[in-house]
DNA sequence: ACCACATATAGATAAATATCAATATGAGGT
DNA sequence: ACCTCATATTGATATTTATCTATATGTGGT
């Protein structure tokens, strides 16, 4: 995953709204309706939000009828985890035993 | 961590200058000349990413004479790193055995 | 005291964003 | 065919953001 991805899903990651919807959905697929329910926003704007996640490939969209169900995608997430995961840095002990990493 | 300081570090994340901003100083502390030769951009713009990084305390500054020099707060990173880590997803196997996770 | 240099701040501007009210779309039931 | 409900889209607006130019601040050397 480049930096421009990276970024990509991090805007997308932005807005505690949308962090709030993604610990959501952590706990598995839901319906918009029920999204919806969990939050001060009217419905265009949840609308918005998902479109967001969505768009980023970070969430999937799933018709059924007349509701929408949305959950992680588990790659693209896993992916993205690993990324940033992969962001180590050598710095604080430098010059400690043979660049020992901090974090 | 809670969700609303995920979002601040995901938004600061969130320009692909400072994903790469950050990836450079995982190699170690950088003096902001040395950042903005990398880049197309002018020093002000800089001083602004910068101010992003550091406010949300993802980075450190330090100044010594006439340099300012930047690192990552590791342990802010750490942090941060664990609580992306934390948002693991029980979606998929739905039914498999007893909660098995996908991401 | 003065100058050159590194960085920060101020002010301006164009683009992006979050939000809403209003409306469109599309599905299911009567 | 029509109505209702769930969701998406449109259009508007206020706020935020990325970027620039111009200027201020502060340090070290002459």
């Amino acid at each position: 995953m480049n930096e421009s991805e990276i970024a990509l899903i991090c805007k997308a990651l932005g807005d505690e709204n949308r962090v709030q919807i993604i610990k959501m959905l952590t706990g598995g697929e839901l319906c918009a309706c029920k999204i919806l329910d969990a939050f001060n926003i009217t419905q265009p704007t949840l609308s918005h939000h998902m479109k967001i996640l969505t768009e980023c490939n970070l969430v999937y969209s799933r018709k059924e009828g007349k509701w929408t169900y949305y959950s992680i995608n588990c790659e693209k997430f896993s992916e993205f985890k690993s990324a940033v995961s992969e962001f180590t840095c050598k710095t604080s002990p430098a010059k400690k035993s043979s660049d020992k990493c901090c974090c």
